[in-house]
DNA sequence: CCGAATCCCACTCGATACTG
DNA sequence: CAGTATCGAGTGGGATTCGG
């Protein structure tokens, strides 16, 4: 039925925990090791670095390391990995656009019926 | 030093695994539960049930049972769960643009470390 | 300073079988 | 037809500790 509809790695490459925050925090300067993990507050160093190798696996970002003591390493968005800021900020749009609605939606749903918490929080980047 | 900039519910909502297809299958028309399953290769009902019930928790989709027998139900898309189809369709073009540049790059990251699968596939929708 | 190693939990997703 | 119940695998993410 949807043969021939386009592949969306997008939302699934952006959709998880950290990605859109490190695209987000390199979109301006890179940044050191300890800078992201600072401002990405509660990452920890491991799964700041799993995320890193991810996002450099697949062309976002380029890691450069120094050869100093002590040292350093910093990471900077490729053309690439810049790319994204244009479809990440179609979906903060619809977030400042929709979200309250959903919302509301979510919380009238609980009213009535009491239901627990589900699946799909909502992050800020 | 993010604070203030807007929340992302839109790539953690759609990016799950069926979000997205769900929406497109919803797209042009009203649809029945086994027409979803049907549509949706390869989901199960348990999961299909799951997710169309996160899915009209937060107002994204409508559920209507008809009392015959035997039994029929229809989902169709809210204005609010139409609206996502746009920051989706963003998605989607970056996909078209840049996926063959992100495969590349993850090819030869491959190549050159002879490294393991990692994260982040790609989903046709 | 920049990680790697290890352990662990929660959660998503799937397979299978059963039901009003 | 439209689900529910149960079980289980795999994975993302986190806590803690250790190393170059």
């Amino acid at each position: 039925m949807f043969l021939g509809c386009p592949p969306v790695a997008a939302p699934i490459r952006v959709g998880d925990k950290w990605t859109a925050k490190i695209i987000r925090c390199l979109e301006s300067a890179p940044r050191r090791f300890t800078e992201l993990q600072a401002t990405l507050r509660g990452i920890t160093p491991k799964v700041l670095t799993e995320s890193l190798r991810s996002m450099e696996r697949d062309g976002l970002l380029t890691r450069t390391a120094y050869d100093e003591i002590p040292p350093r390493v910093d990471y900077r968005l490729t053309e690439l990995g810049r790319s994204l800021i244009e479809p990440m900020n179609a979906g903060c749009e619809w977030s400042r656009r929709h979200l309250a609605e959903l919302m509301r939606a979510r919380d009238s749903w609980y009213e009535s019926t009491s239901g627990i918490p589900g699946r799909s929080g909502v992050e800020s980047i």
